[in-house]
Order: C-alpha cells, then sequence, then structure tokens
DNA sequence: CGGGCCTCCTGGTAGC
DNA sequence: TGCTACCAGGAGGCCC
C-alpha cells in the first residue's frame, strides 16, 4: 500500500516534525522490521545525533543523520506508516521501532503486517544501484523520452513492467491500476504492443496521477473520498460502478496481483 | 529474460 | 456467536 504518494507523505511528515531534534534513545520492539542490523547498531548509530535532512527514492524513504553517519533507510512494505506521538502512552498498535527524542515526543515506525525494513545506508546513490532501482517515477530527470526508452526495450506483461521497481521505482499495485484504467489499457496488455503514443500516455498519467495522489493526503486516513471522482482506486471491488462509464468493475489477476479494472473502458 | 508460484507476516473479513 | 480459511500486498527467491 505504501507505494510513492504514501511515502513521499510520510518524508514530508517527518520533515515536518522530527527533524533536528536530538534522539535520545532508539526503542527496537521487534528486530524483523530491521534488516542486517542488530538493534545495538540502530541504537549506536542514531543515540544523539539528529535527522537533518530527508530523501525519497520510490518508495524508499531516507533520513540524513548529522554526524556524517549516512542516511537512516526505510521502506514501509505493505502496512508500515510514520506516526508521531507526544506520550508513551499514545505509543500506536503494532509500533515496531520507536524514536524517543530528548523533547519527549516520539516517532514511531509503525508495521502490522512486518513486511517493511529499516536500515543504514552509507550513499543513496550506492543503495539504489545496489537494490537496482530504476529511476524515480516522479524525479525531474525521467522525462517522457527516458521512459519511453525504457519501456521500449522491455517485453512482457505492461503491468508487471510497471510494478517491476528496477524499471521505474515507486509504483505498486493500486497506482499502476490506477494508470491503466485512465490511459484504458487492459491489465494483461503486453508492452511490446505498445504504441509510442500509448507509452507517451502512460507517463504523463504516470506523472499526474502520483502528483494528484500525493495532493490528496496519500499515506493518511480516508484518501479515497479526497481523490479525484474520476479514479479507480476508491472502486477497487467487483461490481463497483465504473467512474467513466458507469459499467461494472472486473477482478483478475494479472502480474500475480489482485487486478481491478473496467472491461468496458479498458479493451484489449 | 520472462512468468508463475511461494514465502515472509498478521489483521480483517467472508463464509460456514 | 464463534470458528476457520483466506486474502491483502511489496519484494525477493526459486524454478521452469
Amino acid at each position: 500500500m505504501p507505494e510513492l504518494p504514501d511515502v513521499e507523505n510520510y518524508r514530508r511528515y517527518l520533515e515536518k516534525h522530527a527533524l533536528r531534534q536530538k534522539i535520545a534513545h532508539v526503542a527496537v520492539h521487534d528486530t524483523r522490521s530491521l534488516r542486517h542490523m542488530s538493534r545495538q547498531k540502530l541504537s549506536r548509530a542514531l543515540a544523539h545525533h539528529t535527522f537533518t535532512t530527508t530523501r525519497r527514492h520510490g518508495k524508499h524513504l531516507f533520513a540524513r543523520l548529522d554526524n556524517d553517519g549516512g542516511w537512516l533507510a526505510m521502506h514501509f512494505g505493505m502496512t508500515g506508516r510514520l506516526a508521531y506521538f507526544d506520550a508513551a502512552d499514545k505509543e500506536p498498535e503494532n509500533d515496531r521501532v520507536r524514536f524517543d527524542f530528548e523533547n519527549g515526543r516520539h516517532l514511531g515506525y509503525v508495521d502490522a503486517r512486518l513486511l517493511g525494513r529499516i536500515e543504514l545506508a552509507d550513499d543513496i546513490d550506492a543503495f539504489i544501484a545496489h537494490r537496482d532501482l530504476g529511476p524515480d517515477a516522479l524525479s525531474d530527470d525521467l522525462d517522457s523520452e527516458t521512459f519511453d526508452g525504457l519501456l521500449a526495450e522491455r517485453k512482457g506483461g505492461l503491468k508487471a513492467a510497471l510494478m517491476d521497481q528496477s524499471l521505474v521505482a515507486g509504483l505498486g499495485n493500486l497506482y499502476v491500476d490506477e494508470i491503466l484504467f485512465q490511459t484504458k489499457l487492459h491489465p494483461l496488455a503486453h508492452v511490446q504492443d505498445l504504441s509510442a503514443a500509448e507509452r507517451r500516455r502512460i507517463y504523463k498519467a504516470m506523472r499526474e496521477i502520483l502528483r494528484t495522489a500525493i495532493k490528496s493526503g496519500a499515506g493518511s486516513e480516508g484518501l479515497y473520498k479526497r481523490l479525484p471522482k474520476s479514479y479507480l482506486i476508491p472502486r477497487r471491488e467487483a461490481g463497483a460502478k465504473c467512474p467513466r462509464c458507469g459499467g461494472k468493475v472486473e477482478h483478475i489477476t494479472a502480474a500475480g496481483r489482485s487486478t481491478y479494472f473496467c472491461p468496458d473502458c479498458q479493451k484489449r
């Protein structure tokens, strides 16, 4: 669920609440949320330091440490989020890692299903290369021509390609379905069958949808009500009414994922 | 290289 | 009402 728009809003949330506050202590409630790292290592790296700035690449959020100790890297899996709270007794359920600041407030890394991971990274570019992540889907460097080139050299299922973080980083199941809906492409379409015009339409829709989702407050409660009425995302239910033609939304599996689309709008 | 399937995880819910 | 079975989904691993 936390895809690019959600993580972008988590980034802004962290900037707003937790920047330049000295970390007194880190409480790791569940080490399964840590990747290649003990709770001692994380505590040592963070205690008595501050987050100075943030970055995001695809679905990864990075917070820089002031001691030149590199970056804290967070991935949110499917149920991860951040929660800033002012008293220990307000700690949310499933808080896996809690950053305690000297001002008495706390930032929680909350992840019910434990599919997300926290780690440390010396260098973001190296991290991205090591993870084989493609360009961020909203990056200024990713223009329509570059995207067209990446897609043009791919084969296979379109949905799988768009979900592949090594092609473009940041898209997940929901926003890929939305892109396909807005561009009227069938979820089982193949990349090699796309025209150049269709590839350009995908690019435009991708950028527009991601920006709109960020503005609509992705990553917080009630997003579905704030998204434009023309969006499919709030109608992810078989038999729901297509917001464009009024037809029936259908459910299939594509690229191994639960997929919703309108068979009347999205012809093969 | 592509595709399909499994695993990690647990909360929520459909179905009996 | 209470139980079980299954699904949600990001990512990585495995096999064909």
